[in-house]
DNA sequence: GCCGTTTTCGGCCCGACTGTTTTCAGTCG
């Protein structure tokens, strides 16, 4: 896998160009490929071997130019490109224009001025006091790029997300004793779990802002202020872990944890959508003009661009392929696993069109393949109820899967009847499978939708299709008590994981928690079968 | 350099904080 190594490659060449002068542009369409090939995946290599150039650029933000970069990259260990950037601009000044406050204009004059290409130059330069005495530097800049580099020469590496989750959640715990507080919550890549995180963010509404950062400034955990402004602060805890505060107005709450949670491109993606329609997203809400469309609530945010709320853990580019969720399948003992993307309409969620559904069948075949005798791969979709009941594709291509799974992703405020009416209609499809998270509730940030269970169950128990028990932390759905009324009512459950990345597969023991809260046995849960029978019933 | 429910050309997310400025550029998240 040389993801990584490749978007290394447009990093720096990204922050050449920008040091060079010239269009602004440029470096963020560098930055924004590597950032999409960082995390994707497929394993670049391999799709270049596959498809060269032209399967290079079908990844985002990968037109011409790069994808010839990459593919020179790939081919020779090099690129033109890069070594005529380092030429003309000392590679040192990289690693200058990294420290914390300086950017590549700074760096760019303090070469241009003083001579300056590396960090170890802009330390003789600043302990000389020469630094100081350059147009638009200063006397404290100076000495914040002492403290920069010394900072630098510590080094610092990505916290462990198990070291920082209790220390984010302790100062969370201290603001609410400490200041004026409405609401507090952990934000940033902590939120999205990610397995690593540079910082830790925290957001809170108070009726008093300053009260709430001197809080935050005034810590016992903190060994180093480095800003403190009316609404947003930055502090240096223990283990040189960097911590955020923003606070905002309750009534910015919902768009703030959005905001603040990321990760950037999602919030890229997001304001996109919002001047698509004329709006305008920033961490204080939906305007249209001086109008606010939305902004309480995270799920208001995403309710106004017609979306479902993601949860924060997916608004990640990076999770995990295909053979790394089989392999996590295969060391949990399983004889089979299904594979379910989601559909078109769901287009956050990336939901796989006609054609990338084939390339997956086929990926999934080959796969199968290899793997006979230890696993067997079922193809399936999560495919989307469209409004009126129907299917989010048409039957000649569900024809094709092991198994559809339909589910609800939108409109959500259907009245009952409207509802009830738009899932029966797509339980008679007769690929309709499983449905999955009934009620489509999430624990703790979203209501249960309006729809009449009962008629569900029974439209379900007719059509053959199993009623889901998931299993994901904030779904929970159906749970036990619904399960039970499933069970009674003749219907067949399936409990799944909605794994999403492989470590999520264990979940697995809670929806078996939940499923047997339900009364339900083995032979009313359809994955409890084995395969030929599973296939029977699909069929 | 990339990209298109606004576009094949003309845009490209948006606001807070700091230091060095006499009104804002640079950096950061």
């Amino acid at each position: 896998m040389r993801n990584a190594e490749v978007a290394q490659l447009l990093y720096d060449i990204a922050d050449l160009l920008e040091m060079q002068g010239g269009d602004r542009f440029r470096p963020m369409a560098y930055r924004r490929a590597a950032r999409e090939i960082e995390a994707m995946p497929e394993d670049i290599e391999k799709l270049w071997r596959q498809g060269g150039v032209p399967r290079l650029r079908q990844v985002q933000g990968v037109g011409e130019a790069i994808a010839a970069k990459v593919d020179q990259y790939l081919r020779e260990g090099r690129v033109n490109a890069l070594d005529e950037l380092t030429k003309e601009i000392p590679r040192g000044l990289v690693e200058v224009m990294k420290l914390r406050g300086l950017g590549p204009k700074r760096a760019s004059v303090l070469w241009r001025t003083l001579g300056i290409t590396d960090v170890k130059d802009l330390k003789k330069a600043a302990e000389g006091r020469q630094i100081r005495r350059l147009k638009g530097f200063g006397e404290k800049t100076e000495q914040k790029i002492l403290d920069a580099i010394k900072l630098h020469e510590e080094g610092q590496a990505r916290t462990l997300l198990a070291v920082a989750f209790p220390i984010a959640e302790e100062i969370v715990a201290y603001l609410r004793d400490h200041a004026p507080i409405d609401k507090a919550a952990v934000a940033g890549s902590l939120r999205r779990m990610r397995e690593t995180v540079g910082d830790i963010d925290v957001l809170v509404t108070s009726p008093d802002p300053p009260a709430a950062i001197r809080a935050f400034t005034g810590m016992p955990r903190v060994k180093e202020v480095v800003l403190a402004g009316e609404t947003k602060a930055t502090v240096i805890v223990e283990a040189r872990i960097q911590a955020d505060i923003r606070v905002l107005e309750p009534g910015s709450w919902g768009a703030g944890l959005q905001y603040f949670t990321g990760n950037k491109d999602h919030n890229i993606h997001l304001r996109s959508l919002a001047i698509a329609r004329g709006w305008k997203l920033d961490e204080y809400g939906i305007f249209e003009g001086e109008r606010k469309v939305a902004g309480d609530t995270e799920e208001g945010i995403y309710a106004a661009f017609g979306l479902p709320w993601i949860p924060p853990e997916l608004r990640e580019d990076g999770v995990d392929d295909l053979e790394a969720m089989v392999r996590a399948a295969v060391e949990r003992g399983y004889e089979y696993v299904g594979i379910s993307d989601h559909s078109p309409s769901l287009v956050v969620a990336k939901g796989l069109d006609a054609e990338a559904l084939r390339m997956h069948r086929a990926r999934i075949r080959a796969l199968n393949k290899q793997l006979e005798g230890t696993i067997t791969i079922l193809t399936g979709t999560e495919c989307d109820i469209l409004d009126g009941g129907a299917l989010d594709y048409p039957d000649e291509i569900l024809r094709e899967l092991d198994y559809t799974i339909v589910s609800v992703h939108s409109k959500f405020s259907l009245t009952e009847e409207e509802q009830t009416e738009r899932v029966v209609t797509a339980l008679r499809n007769p690929y309709a499978n499983i449905f999955a998270h009934p009620t489509t509730r999430l624990l703790g940030s979203r209501d249960p939708i309006a729809l009449d269970l009962e008629a569900v169950m029974d439209a379900a128990a007719r059509s053959g299709t199993a009623l889901e028990v998931n299993a994901y932390p904030n779904r929970m759905d159906l749970n036990g008590a619904y399960a039970r009324m499933a069970k009674e009512k003749g219907c067949m459950l399936a409990i799944d994981t909605d794994s999403h990345a492989h470590g999520q597969l264990g979940n697995m023991r809670f929806g078996v928690g939940l499923a047997r809260r339900g009364w339900l046995e083995p032979d009313q849960v359809v994955n409890c079968w084995q395969l030929d029978r599973v296939r029977g019933f699909f069929r």
